[in-house]
RNA sequence: GCCCAGAUGGUGGAAUUGGUAGACACGAGGGACUUAAAAUCCCUUGACCAGUGAUGGUCGUACGGGUUCGAUUCCCGUUCCGGGCACCA
């Protein structure tokens, strides 16, 4: 009987469904898994070859994983609020949800042909208002919460309001945008507003007045991770700095944990390491400087503390309140041009140029070690939102130092012995220290003592300086992190709508009981005449503070009816702790129930791209651990373990249109030249230079256009020349790039199933190489896995005539030691491999066993058996339908992984390769347990032996246990 | 510039973490079956040298050194590719 892989994959879609063998509810007695993948965003281009790529990888797992007993929660679901659906609703006027409710639709009859063991019934999507509850109720919990930094946890605001009304600020450490003190006195004197205003200082969820990253072209900020050199991730449009009043989550309070956190789980190095980066530690002291002839003092932060002798200027940055203050008259005019200069560069401009630019202020600062007077600088090199805004400049050890030095000839001190500083600085935390101090008068005293750290390490002289600083008060030590606040709101429509009215201009939050807040219906989805966001559009947005609903805005009265926030949230706000929800998605009461949220703890397997790294990965730690410190939550990490799948990435084809005309060259024909100013290449024909077009991968063979199909994909190409090889074929050139829509590089997984089914499809998906690695998307070797499951199903040797269905004709005959040995050495490998994620590995293994057992012509239950269950988690479809054939009445799911013996792997008899000084000669059989002095023994008396040791001498003999034996001579 | 991960045939990639390098697949070449095609099956396939031949020899895991009886694997240096961070003090 053929593989008829169409029949069969669909007759057990269906009763898939029909049967709900992979609906999943807590069981007690069972030992839970949780299997992740990072939820998709159903775009308009449908699922490409690399989309199931994880989903595949995490499939395998779940499936054995659920083969060896475990009770295995796999869910899927859509992160279905962004920017795309929205941006086509503003050119079409298509309601985004009409837009995401088609793609999704779409969406999962591509994932349903695949036969994926996704649990549907859990399914969420980020857009529905049942869901998005529990994302304005964290976030409302965020507003009601501060963090405590000794204790480093989140604690309810109510206990801050409290201490405030008692002591003040006192000296409780608490995160803040911006450290202030005041006592109880002052804070029970403020109205409701003041006190409201000094709150947003402490909330975890607050309104911040922030330097945003604003990207007039989609009218919205923009978080840090959604900038890509200076342009937007999505769109590529360009981004400005503006100052603006926005929600914010205090991210940042969370840093350490963040960073502790990562030595608990089991993510890759290079993912560690990128958030490591992103979060940016470092640890360093802030010092204070006093300004000369003046009251004002400011502090200045360093990690490299030990080279406070070799500071020469100090510089601030152009946006510092500092600078109005400490410049001087005669100094005002240059500085007040500085900061115009300053301020019509943009981020990008400034990124890519760096340039020594600066101003003096005209004022002094003291150097409170060396007690000198050294100059105040104000230069855009310096940035206000990292450490304090200000800097001590050491151009002997800091090179951005060196430059600024250079250019405004400024004293270099050299602080390392051995440090040649005549043309660059020297930056490394390497060496012995001198000059420090030059000579005893240039250390000031404090106390009777004073610092002198000659002769110390860098090491020790950091040490030494800091105990210094904290014991004369001159500063303190201080760890700062880059990790930034997140930027929460944005002005668009197609989001979660923010929980919260304004009364008198005081946010408040509507109240739980009442939530969702549902997103409004708007007419249009561009911002107003008078430029508030779209949700600006909406007549029904006015909230009703005693009837406690929404209102039409018309009853706006600022008394009982008050305006709604206009702001939606962001992207990440949905997808930020969509794995708890799975646990309980239909829970009305809760986010998650105590019960669900104790059973299935945490993700233990998390399978996404790397692409996340520095956005929803961070997002949703942060977001997990404040639920932690709530309660909610019963793991510190929410995913255990990470693996990051790599990119398929599609061959992008390029026809050439020669420059002002409609006429297209073979690539071969083109003369190509290098253009060193552009830095790269150029092409042209007869002197007429040709630009590169996008051609649909599907109109190109190998690397042949196909001119007919060309001509009837768009009207560019209809009427259009093109100009052939001698061979009369129009040759393209090709690029490996992203898969994406607009690089006409995209191949769609429905094409495969079609023609090879789901199961090949998964199969060669996996065979592609290694999971983590990006590679091109090839079609090539995807005969070799459809073959192998043709051969696979071969050795199932079906039913005799008049019978009905697939009736496979088994014997009970006991396996051969060669057959046993087959399969054992199967079971090993793919059990090892399936562990450690090596898929690819796997799928050689299943076509040496099967080849193998073909030989054998083995039609044994006792072997043939174990090897379906062991390509259930590949092959699903067709262990299915061969599992159900040898007579089994339940799914092949229910199955148990088949255990490997190592005694069916035992050899009686080793061949023992023998090599003199490491160079291998010939094999001796052994019996599997010879010991080493028989083997030795023989080895000696050998006939060959004479023949290769020549009149050599046998130094030693080293045995290597089944493997070698090597004889060392002289 | 700093940090991280890599480099193995024509191609994708294996190699028990120091023990026969190139599994398996693709591609290519040859053959069988067939009127023919498709499908299927079999053989060859890292390079070079010697031999009619079975076969034998030399080189070979980016490059140059080192440790070792033995290195794709460990150590030092170099080159190249990918990823992250980046006037972060």
């Amino acid at each position: 009987m053929e593989y008829n892989f169409r029949e069969i994959e669909q007759k057990w879609h269906q009763r898939w469904v029909a049967q709900q063998t992979y609906k999943v509810t807590e069981d007690p007695n069972r030992p839970k898994f949780y299997v992740l993948n990072m939820f998709p965003y159903p775009s308009g281009a449908g699922l490409h070859v690399g989309h199931p790529l994880g989903y595949i990888a995490s499939d395998i797992y779940a499936r054995y994983k659920r083969l060896q007993g475990f009770n295995v929660l796999n869910p899927m679901g859509y992160d279905a609020y962004g920017l795309p659906a929205e941006q086509y609703a503003i050119q079409t006027g298509q309601h985004p949800a009409v837009t995401t409710e088609a793609n999704i639709a779409r969406y999962r009859e591509q994932l349903d042909k695949i036969g994926f063991s996704f649990d549907w019934s859990r399914e969420v999507r980020t857009c529905e208002p049942s869901y998005y509850h529990w994302t304005q109720w964290a976030f409302q919990k965020m507003f009601d919460s501060f963090f405590c930094n000794k204790t480093q946890k989140a604690m309810p605001i109510s206990v801050l309001i409290e201490h405030f009304s008692k002591e003040g600020t006192g000296d409780w450490d608490v995160a803040c945008t911006e450290e202030i003190s005041f006592t109880a006195e002052e804070w029970n004197s403020w109205d409701a507003k003041k006190q409201s205003d000094v709150l947003m200082n402490y909330r975890l969820a607050f309104m911040g007045e922030t330097m945003v990253n604003w990207c007039p072209a989609l009218g919205t900020v923009l978080a840090n991770d959604e900038v890509v050199n200076g342009v937007s991730e999505r769109g590529g449009f360009p981004v400005e700095q503006k100052k603006m009043r926005q929600w914010c989550l205090r991210v940042s309070a969370y840093s350490q944990r963040l960073l502790d956190g990562l030595e608990t789980i089991q993510w890759s190095e290079s993912i560690k390491e990128t958030q490591k980066n992103w979060i940016g530690r470092s640890e360093g002291a802030e010092v204070q400087i006093k300004v000369a002839d003046k009251d004002v003092t400011f502090t200045i932060f360093t990690t490299r503390a030990d080279t406070m002798f070799g500071v020469t200027f100090f510089v601030l940055a152009p946006e510092s309140e500092l600078v109005d203050m400490i410049t001087t008259p005669d100094q005002r005019e240059d500085v007040d041009a500085y900061i115009k200069y300053v301020k019509g560069r943009t981020e990008r401009e400034r990124m890519i140029d760096h340039t020594v630019t600066g101003v003096f202020s005209g004022a002094y600062g003291i150097n409170p070690i060396t007690g000198d007077k050294c100059p105040i600088y104000v230069a855009e090199y310096v940035l206000a939102g990292y450490g304090t805004g200000a800097i001590m400049a050491v151009p002997a050890h800091d090179s951005r130092d060196y430059a600024f030095a250079k250019h405004f000839d400024l004293p270099i001190i050299p602080l390392v012995e051995g440090a040649d500083v005549s043309q660059e600085s020297y930056d490394a935390k390497e060496g012995i220290v001198m000059n420090s101090p030059i000579s005893p008068d240039k250390s000031v005293e404090y106390d009777g003592e004073s610092l002198n750290l000659n002769g110390m390490t860098i090491k020790e002289a950091i040490a030494a300086t800091k105990v210094f600083v904290k014991a004369h008060h001159l500063g303190r030590v201080k760890v700062n992190y880059r990790l930034r606040d997140a930027i929460f709101s944005r002005q668009r429509y197609w989001g979660e709508p923010f929980p919260v009215y304004y009364k008198d201009g005081i946010p408040q939050m509507i109240p739980e009981e009442c939530l969702p807040l549902q997103l409004p219906d708007v007419d249009k989805f561009l911002p107003t005449e008078t430029g508030e966001p779209p949700l600006g559009n909406a007549t029904k947005w006015a909230w009703d503070e005693q009837n406690k609903k929404v209102v039409e805005n018309s009853l706006i009265d600022n008394v009982t009816v008050f305006p709604i926030e206009l702001y939606t949230m962001p992207g990440f706000a949905g997808s930020s702790a969509y794995y708890l929800r799975y646990m309980d998605p239909h829970n009305d009461e809760a986010l998650v129930s105590e019960q669900a949220a104790a059973y299935w703890q945490n993700v233990d397997l998390y399978v996404g791209g790397s692409e996340h790294a520095t956005g929803h990965l961070i997002y949703s730690r942060f977001w997990n651990k404040f639920l932690f410190d709530l309660g909610i939550s019963k793991k510190e990490e929410p995913f255990q373990k990470l693996i990051n799948q790599g990119m398929i990435q599609g061959w992008s084809s390029f026809v050439y249109r020669l420059r002002g005309t409609n006429k297209f060259v073979s690539f071969d024909l083109l003369e190509e030249r290098y253009d060193d100013a552009k830095k790269k290449n150029l092409y042209s024909y007869k002197g007429t230079e040709a630009d590169p077009v996008y051609a649909d991968i599907s109109m190109v063979n190998g690397n042949v256009l196909d001119v007919e199909k060309i001509r009837q994909w768009t009207a560019e190409f209809r009427d259009a020349e093109f100009i052939l090889n001698d061979r009369g074929q129009y040759i393209v050139s090709q690029a490996i790039e992203k898969m994406s829509k607009s690089k006409y590089n995209v191949v769609n997984p429905d094409d495969i199933c079609e023609y090879y089914g789901a199961d090949t499809l998964r199969l060669y998906e996996m065979f592609l190489g290694p999971i983590e690695q990006s590679k091109p998307w090839d079609v090539a070797g995807i005969d070799g896995c459809f073959r192998f499951l043709k051969k696979f199903w071969n050795l199932y040797r079906p039913a005799q005539k008049g019978e009905e269905g697939l009736r496979l004709d088994l014997t009970d005959d006991e396996p051969t030691k060669a057959e046993l040995k087959s399969l054992h050495k199967l079971i090993k490998k793919v059990t090892e491999d399936i562990e450690a994620f090596s898929y690819n590995t796997s799928i050689p293994a299943f076509m040496i066993a099967t080849n193998e057992l073909t030989q054998l012509k083995c039609q044994k239950r006792a072997i043939l058996e174990p090897m379906v269950v062991l390509i259930a988690p590949f092959a699903p479809h067709i262990a299915e339908e061969l599992w159900e054939g040898m007579g089994h009445e339940t799914s092949v799911c229910d199955a148990r992984w088949p255990m490997f013996e190592e005694k069916y792997l035992v050899e009686d008899t080793v061949k023992m390769m023998v090599a003199f000084n490491g160079k291998t000669r010939f094999s001796i059989d052994f019996p599997a347990d010879a010991d080493n002095a028989s083997i030795e023994a023989t080895v000696r008396s050998h006939e060959l032996m004479p023949k290769y040791l020549e009149d050599k001498q046998i130094m030693k003999i080293i045995i290597v246990p089944k493997r070698m034996i090597n004889i060392v001579c002289k």
